[in-house]
RNA sequence: GCGCCCUUCGUCUAUCGGUUAGGACACCAGAUUUUCAUUCUGGGAAGAGGAGUUCGACUCUCCUAGGGCGUACCA
């Protein structure tokens, strides 16, 4: 295992958008290089040009500086180290651990046949056999060992043994000389210094070629960790149905990033009992020695409460912001006067709020205009006994301050003043206030209407004028 | 088919040969209460199955079952 700082990198190849799962392998690589004082770093692995997208490179960095997983340098793309890539596999060629292989399609499908009927992998007949015509469309095969076998100590797993005999003589360049991706990550793995690979479970196998090809190239093998997938609540593999599964997704529904990271970090990784932590405890405990060996469900109803605790922390000023663009995109677009209220409300209102979309959503009540139109639920409660009495805590509330603080034993006097419960009035006051909709307890409820709106409404539904 | 990996409450996990198997989310009950929610208290809930090793296994080994990943001129 390299003795150097550590360096760790994440790898992902723009095809689509930016996975929760690799989002979440990303902040492994960052928390370990982190923890270790070593560097992360970011390489766009794009050698299939057919399948890469500008979007997806794109997607990719928004969805990373979204959840605050930046690396440490600027990112390399690796099909612009394609020149280096062919001149390593000419070593390969020369040093005799790569051969040209003219197999056409049909008989790569005989050989892929037969390896399966002898339960061994892919060897190409042109193993040990030189063409005629060396220029006809070939590509270029590693020549992996026919015997002994490969071990990998994967630092999540521990020890992985794999027969030779397993591993195919895969593809290093391709017909059009183009390197493939099990040629370029070695390369560019040993040029950029990593030290340590942290990567998705689903390239264990990879692993074992890899190594060969390390060692054909007589470099040091980095020290490898494969972290579990993330499956869906059902334990399938993590699809659209499940919900989301782009990072840009769950910051659409109102997610924030520290919860996001809070939530991931929790996530196949734990540290004792600990359930709630900052970025910097997370990068003093975390070890990727300490990830877990199995695959974790998404589970959304702890994603929900860790996100309402971290509304809770949040800056007002900042909710404000993300819960207006919640509205306009919605097509709401609040008031300049709202605007300007919204990080005051946002402190009466975040209490219960599992996302922000909870915020705009419990917004709804305050944006409505006077006259508001009353339910049948507050209509049937306002009996004349009721009317009156609301008229009575109308003038009382009058000479209150408008603050939870103050409002809150102003309606417990008013009860007692009264000698009825706060239950006898209460429900037709929020119904008055609100038209109906969902609201707050009475005093918050007042306190964000504001006086003038609030006594307004009372008096609205009381036919009286304000 | 073959190879590799995984398997503790519903879910995320702790335990690293000796524990009443702990915590969190969720759930249920009770308390508080001006709706919902919040808050508080309490509760139910787990070592896939079978063989070993051992004085003693959730912890170690093997088998079975189930699940995942891979098996590309994708990454």
């Amino acid at each position: 295992m390299p003795s150097r700082p550590v360096v760790t990198r994440f790898a992902p190849s723009p095809t689509g958008f930016l996975h929760i799962g690799g989002a979440r392998t990303a902040l492994f690589n960052q928390l370990y290089a982190r923890h270790t004082g070593g560097t992360f770093l970011l390489r766009i692995e794009d050698t299939d040009r057919q399948r890469s997208t500008e979007p997806a490179v794109a997607a990719i960095f928004e969805g990373l500086s979204w959840l605050g997983v930046t690396p440490d340098a600027e990112p390399v793309f690796q099909h612009s180290r394609a020149d280096r890539h062919r001149e390593a596999v000419m070593d390969l060629l020369a040093a005799g651990h790569a051969y040209r292989c003219y197999m056409t399609v049909e008989e790569l499908e005989i050989e892929r046949e037969r390896a399966r009927a002898e339960g061994r992998a892919i060897r190409s007949v042109w193993r040990d056999r030189t063409s005629n015509s060396p220029d006809a469309p070939h590509v270029i095969r590693f020549r992996g060992p026919l015997e002994g076998e490969t071990v990998i100590n994967d630092l999540v797993k521990g020890r992985i043994v794999y027969q030779n005999i397993e591993l195919d003589d895969l593809v290093l360049l391709r017909t059009d000389g183009a390197p493939t991706y099990n040629l370029a990550v070695v390369v560019d793995d040993h040029d950029m210094g990593v030290t340590h690979v942290i990567r998705g479970d689903d390239h264990v196998n990879n692993a074992a070629r890899q190594t060969l090809i390390y060692q054909a190239f007589g470099w040091e093998v980095p020290a490898m960790g494969h972290i579990p997938l993330i499956h869906g609540p059902d334990g399938a593999k993590l699809s659209k149905r499940h919900g989301a599964q782009a990072v840009g997704e769950f910051a659409d529904m109102g997610y924030l990033p520290e919860a996001m990271r809070n939530y991931l970090a929790r996530l196949g990784w734990g540290h004792g009992d600990d359930e709630i932590f900052s970025d910097a405890q997370a990068v003093e405990w975390f070890d990727v020695a300490d990830v877990v060996r199995s695959p974790a469900r998404l589970d959304w109803a702890k994603l929900a409460f860790i996100n309402a605790h971290y509304i809770k922390l949040a800056d007002n000023e900042r909710l404000a912001a993300l819960v207006s663009d919640v509205l306009i995109h919605r097509g709401e677009k609040p008031h300049a006067d709202l605007s300007a209220r919204l990080p005051d409300l946002i402190g009466l209102l975040k209490e219960g709020a599992k996302t922000t979309l909870d915020i705009a959503d419990s917004l709804g009540f305050i944006a409505k205009t006077r006259p508001l139109a009353l339910d049948a639920k507050t209509a049937g409660l306002l009996t004349d006994e009721t009317r009156a009495r609301l008229a009575r805590l109308g003038q009382s509330l009058a000479k209150v301050e408008f603050t939870r603080e103050s409002l809150e034993p102003a309606i417990r006097a008013f009860s007692e003043s009264e000698g009825v419960g706060i239950g006898k009035f209460g429900q037709a006051l929020r119904g008055v206030m609100s038209g109906g909709s969902p609201a707050p307890d009475l005093a918050t409820t007042l306190a964000s209407l504001g006086k003038d709106e609030a006594l307004g409404r009372l008096n609205d539904a009381l036919g009286l004028s304000s």
